[in-house]
DNA sequence: TCCACTCACACTTTTGAATAGG
DNA sequence: ACCTATTCAAAAGTGTGAGTGG
């Protein structure tokens, strides 16, 4: 198995940390965690279409879901796993004659949520064992969800971030290491329906779920004949013959997709002619390029560069507290997968790698909160008081009483399969009537929902009522 | 008229309880 | 009594395509 690979060097972010976390924290400074994201070619090949992730209200898992690999951890000490969703530029997209286009500037953010993977806390080993699949994972474009879904916006493009907190438990992650780590590849915009006809072909063929639309005539057939035994006659069939399209290894190369038809052969050759497909089927490169030459930023043809060599991701920002830079800001696609095509591999990744939550809101630390807004911090960066317990989560596991113990808003029921950090703000997403009046009293946000430049000013958690 | 969005639908896989067998 | 394997039904996850509303 081929994996992308992010690596970054610990680094502390401690402003005070426990005794407890002092203890196992300076061991584990030193080192290096690394990140590699599984089924790379799968996401790379939609990448080079343009992915879609379909939203609903109810929720809809990624395909491609979120599945990576750890090493480098402490076996024996405990980790959070984080994934949260973060916009790649501040523009809504429409689909235009086979291609995205800008369509005027981003809608004003959604509540931010974080999904927490419901093995957290878990210790090294356990991470490291095997893959890490954020399966369930759920993207929502209702505002108002409350199952603690990661809400974005139709038509908006995003990537999701990775993030490693070692912890003992959810509280003790105030005190400890962030390590995010993100791919270029897995960004995507968000849909509600399919825009790209090749990406739903490609969906379909690699998707089980979406097998019943494999076979070319089966809609029709299904639709026009609901009489199912001709079709599953077939598919017995098939399956006697031991080649079950599943199975079957040029299943990819199955698709209908023009670019795509063909056997092995074309699979690799489409490897080999990356640079062109990606010019070809990329919507993003083109409009990485169209930006490009806007802002004079390098081509996206650096983008190989980045996909062909191990990702060197560089301590996250949050290890630089209130770093700023233009996440989010930059008028370009080309600041986000692209961003990755702009400038030298290395830096431009650097530059696109995107700030952690800040997890001390300690107004001592500011200098920078009066220099350029921080992706991180509120423009308006609030004092401690101004987070009156913002922490909006949801923790399935009942078998973690140390976590439900505490104060959080746990408004999904134990058996909601998904732990949840959301900053939401009620002020404008009011929450039902039905909320606890812990989380109405907790959720008074004071962050401006105004537009996405001021998505990443977002700290990851609100630490107030840790 | 266009387009983003919602919903019911048919189909699939996944999950978990019930049952059987060793 | 316990454990494991199998079976089966319900639940959940898919894209489709018609319909809706701004």
């Amino acid at each position: 198995m081929q994996h992308l690979i992010c690596r970054i060097d610990l680094k502390a972010n401690f402003s005070g940390p426990p005794p407890s976390a002092m203890a196992s924290g300076d061991a584990y400074l030193q080192g290096n965690i690394r990140m590699t994201l599984e089924d790379p070619d799968l996401w790379r090949t939609f990448h080079e279409i343009g992915t879609e992730m379909i939203i609903t209200k109810p929720g809809r898992r990624m395909f491609p879901h979120c599945k990576v690999n750890l090493s480098g951890l402490i076996p024996c000490a405990k980790y959070i796993l984080l994934v949260d969703m973060v916009p790649e530029d501040s523009f809504r997209y429409k689909w235009n004659k086979e291609k995205w286009e800008v369509a005027g500037k981003a809608e004003p953010q959604p509540p931010c949520r974080t999904y927490l993977h419901p093995d957290s806390p878990a210790p090294g080993s356990h991470w490291m064992k095997q893959s890490i699949s954020f399966l369930k994972l759920k993207l929502t474009n209702n505002t108002l969800d409350q199952h603690g879904h990661i809400i974005l916006h139709s038509m908006h493009r995003y990537h999701p971030r990775f993030h490693i907190v070692q912890a003992d438990d959810l509280f003790s992650v105030r005190w400890s290491v962030f390590q995010t780590f993100t791919f270029p590849e897995t960004s995507f915009t968000a849909v509600t329906a399919y825009q790209n006809t090749k990406i739903t072909k490609l969906k379909i063929d690699h998707n089980p779920f979406a097998k019943g639309f494999r076979d070319e005539g089966t809609t029709k057939k299904r639709r026009a004949n609901k009489n199912p035994g001709e079709l599953d006659k077939k598919v017995k069939l098939s399956e006697m013959n031991g080649k079950s399209e599943e199975d079957s290894p040029s299943d990819f190369c199955r698709s209908s997709f023009e670019g795509y038809e063909g056997d092995e052969a074309e699979l690799q050759k489409r490897k080999e002619a990356d640079e062109i497909k990606e010019k070809r089927y990329s919507p993003w490169s083109a409009e990485r390029r169209e930006h490009s030459a806007r802002n004079g930023s390098p081509p996206a043809a650096e983008t190989r560069d980045i996909y062909n060599t191990e990702q060197l991701v560089p301590a996250p920002a949050s290890y630089q507290p209130y770093r700023f830079h233009d996440y989010g800001k930059s008028p370009s696609p080309s600041s986000s997968v692209g961003s990755s095509a702009s400038g030298s591999g290395r830096s431009s990744f650097e530059s696109r790698v995107p700030d952690v939550a800040v997890p001390d809101h300690d107004s001592s630390k500011p200098g920078t909160q009066e220099g350029a807004p921080s992706p991180c911090a509120p423009q308006h960066f609030p004092s401690t008081q101004d987070y009156p317990g913002v922490l909006n989560m949801t923790v399935a596991q009942a078998s973690k009483p140390g976590v439900l113990g505490h104060h959080i808003y746990g408004p999904y029921g134990a058996e909601q399969p998904l732990g949840q950090w959301s900053g939401s703000g009620p002020a404008q997403y009011p929450p039902p009537h039905h909320l606890t009046a812990d989380y109405t009293a907790q959720a008074v946000h004071p962050y401006p929902h105004g537009n996405v430049t001021e998505w990443s000013q977002y700290p990851l958690f609100s630490y107030s009522c840790w």
